[in-house]
DNA sequence: TAGCACTGATTGTTCAACAAGAATAGACCC
DNA sequence: GGGTCTATTCTTGTTGAACAATCAGTGCTA
């Protein structure tokens, strides 16, 4: 898969594939805000493109659900509600949980949780939060990894991506991510060292808190 | 959500939206076998849509997973390989058992359960395999519908799709079907009658005897 | 102030055109 | 005959312009 986190689109053969990324990467870095909405003609001339070219990537994104589509009112960067972000935890706890338990014990993919651990830990030293909440992403998609299943990967992968979403609407990122950093290591030693049944149960733990700090954070900003 | 194999589409608002139904139903019915190419000239004036129109419809059927998009190669007809098969019965493993296990136990949704399961029956005594795999179709999504998270659905759903394009491909549908309409019931009954956990168990076996039967199918279709 | 028509802007959709890749069919060579 | 190279042809990728349909805001009228 394309790495859309970085600003490398070598494997880019066409101009439309590139321009997914390219837009995902603007959403997932915070610029084009949730809830901003779309002009087609403005970013066609942005992105130098057609405008059907951008429809087409517009309706993947859309699939993705990183964009909300309106008919006849067009689209705008998906702002999830807390419905949505129930929703999202709920998905979560179904499928990283369920991954994490049935997980093998000695899983080669268990090498990018660590990597993601070791860059979550330098990015927070750095204060560079956005790059923590990106190395958080890249370490629940290792957990679901260990599953072997590229369809997982990709729902989930999408469904974290909305997540993302919730954290740069609240703009709490610090606040949101910091206490999780030391627990996706405590989760990734129990899956290594303990069992991956131990591993699942603390992941489970998180999850809750986690979402008790978005939805507490959404509850403060007064946002629905 | 809209109907999407029986052919109302009252609530599309727009062309587009009601073209991907037409399409999704066409794929569903077995018009446009698995691997069929998807020219879109042909396409285009067969649906009296746009090429742009239809191309935007292409995208969002290509995250679905329904049609396989190469670049400047067009689209077709997803034709899942064995390695798909197995991918998406993981999902199915990691899903279904997971939210049914879970699941409280007199969730409303259960009728939906249920009235897939008389579907089927009914259909299978006609003979009519097709609309026992709609009606088996319905039976799962009404599973994970239990947990009442509509991002699982979904996703899930999508997965669905696909498989069925799978049994497409080896046309054994009453072969595939016929052993699963009595034991979606006893998944029901246990479900109703016993607890989550027993009927989450006898799924788990039930789509293990799955799956060996699609392989099994694809081993002796001799396909990849 | 509650409608109501008007206006301006945006999206939905089509069409025609051309560039760029891929497939096909020969031509040629060994 | 088999294998490669090339020219032709077909299909997809992308664009720009155009028009219809719908929406948001404005000011008018009663």
């Amino acid at each position: 898969m394309v790495e859309t986190a970085g600003g490398h689109y070598d494997g880019d053969v066409n101009h439309e594939s590139s321009l997914v990324n390219r837009l995902t990467d603007r959403l997932i870095a915070g610029e084009l805000p949730p809830g901003t909405r779309l002009s087609e003609a403005a970013l066609a001339k942005e992105f130098d493109v057609s405008r059907n070219t951008l429809r087409e990537a517009f309706r993947v994104l859309g699939e993705q659900g990183l964009v909300d589509h309106v008919p006849n009112r067009g689209v705008s960067v998906a702002s999830p509600s807390t419905a949505d972000v129930i929703d999202i935890y709920r998905v979560r706890r179904t499928i990283e949980c369920t991954v994490l338990a049935h997980a093998p014990r000695n899983h080669p993919r268990a090498a990018d949780m660590l990597r993601a651990v070791e860059e979550a830990k330098a990015a927070a030293e750095a204060g560079d939060w956005l790059q923590v909440g990106t190395s958080n992403m890249k370490f629940h998609n290792g957990v679901v990894a260990l599953s072997d299943s590229v369809r997982l990967m990709r729902s989930f992968g999408n469904v974290l991506a909305e997540l993302r979403l919730a954290f740069l609407k609240v703009e709490l990122l610090d606040f949101l991510h910091a206490p999780f950093v030391e627990r996706n290591e405590e989760v990734y030693s129990a899956y290594v060292g303990d069992s991956p049944a131990a591993a699942s149960a603390l992941l489970a733990n998180y999850l809750g808190d986690s979402e008790r700090q978005v939805l507490g954070a959404y509850a403060r900003a007064g946002q629905g």
